[in-house]
DNA sequence: AAGCACACCTGCTAGC
DNA sequence: TGCTAGCAGGTGTGCT
């Protein structure tokens, strides 16, 4: 499921492939892919002769920039823009053809000026897209109850104590709410752990500062890792780039979905451990 | 107010 | 072999 590396992954790429595009058509194969949107006529209206001027990305969510109707400047309070969710199974593909075969649950198309295709393709169709205009800070209106982005905004380690500070909730927990940092998944909460030594079921709150120093260097180190290897792609949901490719960090995940298997650092078992319905892993040995 | 439980949805798999 | 039940997951909402 794409966190934030694979998020970023696609933002670089869409940035570099479609800077500069006008939007001629908008397609809507399913209403639910835009269930924020009052109607998808209004969406697609709204779209179509615009410019993308710019991709951006704030924690797991998209931003597709687009040129103001009146003179095209980018990036200023009240630029109108795009968001996309890419959900557990969505994927954003960029075809040059636009007569080649869409795959299955293809819910939305945007028909470029070259007639190139962008496709929000999405099986279990907890993704979405949906309009927004940038804000004073620069991001959308509608991502502002998102807390800072964890790879580009991470805060430093004493804000990130205090954010700790008397929690009761699992670290592990804490890493992935959205409203207290943006862009981490059940995938790269469990590497962080790891890698920062820290067991994901303790309370937030009982992380002394080396710790919470330890948790603030790992999350950098493994984003830019996932990045480097251009995200991580599980056998289910099958996260590929623009153009279909996967990517390659799964073969370095130290913990996540390896229950059983032997500890990279230390050979014991990977033991796997719920945290509500959703499923976490870690090293009993290697993890305090 | 923090922390839980649940709905949303589809494809895959384990078990019968 | 063919079916069904269970699971996976992020976000948003609503309850305690």
């Amino acid at each position: 499921m794409p966190e934030l590396p694979e998020v970023e992954v696609v933002r670089r790429d869409l940035d570099a492939a479609v800077r500069g595009a006008r939007v001629v058509r908008v397609e809507v194969g399913r209403e639910r892919a835009l269930r924020r949107e009052g109607d998808s006529a209004s969406f697609a209206r709204a779209l179509c002769g615009r410019s993308i001027t710019a991709c951006g990305r704030v924690g797991k969510f998209l931003v597709v920039h687009l040129a103001d109707e009146t003179d095209g400047v980018d990036g200023v309070a009240g630029a109108p823009a795009v968001v996309v969710h890419l959900g557990m199974s969505g994927q954003l593909r960029l075809v040059g053809d636009a007569g080649t075969e869409r795959p299955p649950h293809t819910h939305v198309v945007w028909a470029l000026d070259d007639g190139r295709e962008l496709r929000f393709v999405d099986p279990r169709t907890f993704g979405q897209m949906f309009r927004s205009t940038l804000s004073a800070g620069g991001r959308p209106a509608a991502l502002t109850h998102l807390g800072p982005d964890a790879l580009a905004e991470l805060p430093e380690p004493d804000q990130l104590a205090r954010g700790f500070f008397g929690r009761r909730a699992p670290v592990k927990v804490r890493l992935m709410d959205q409203r207290a940092l943006a862009g981490l998944g059940n995938i790269y909460s469990d590497e962080i752990c790891f890698h920062a030594g820290i067991r994901g079921a303790r309370p937030a709150g009982s992380l002394t500062d080396d710790e919470v120093v330890r948790l603030h260097a790992a999350c950098t180190r493994v984003l830019l890792a996932a990045i480097e290897a251009r995200g991580s792609s599980l056998a289910d949901a099958q996260y590929v780039d623009l153009l279909g490719r996967p990517g390659s960090y799964q073969h370095q995940h130290a913990v996540h979905a390896r229950a059983g298997l032997p500890c990279p650092v230390c050979g014991a078992r990977i033991a796997r451990e719920r945290f509500g319905k959703r499923s976490g892993y870690g090293c009993p040995r290697c993890q305090r």
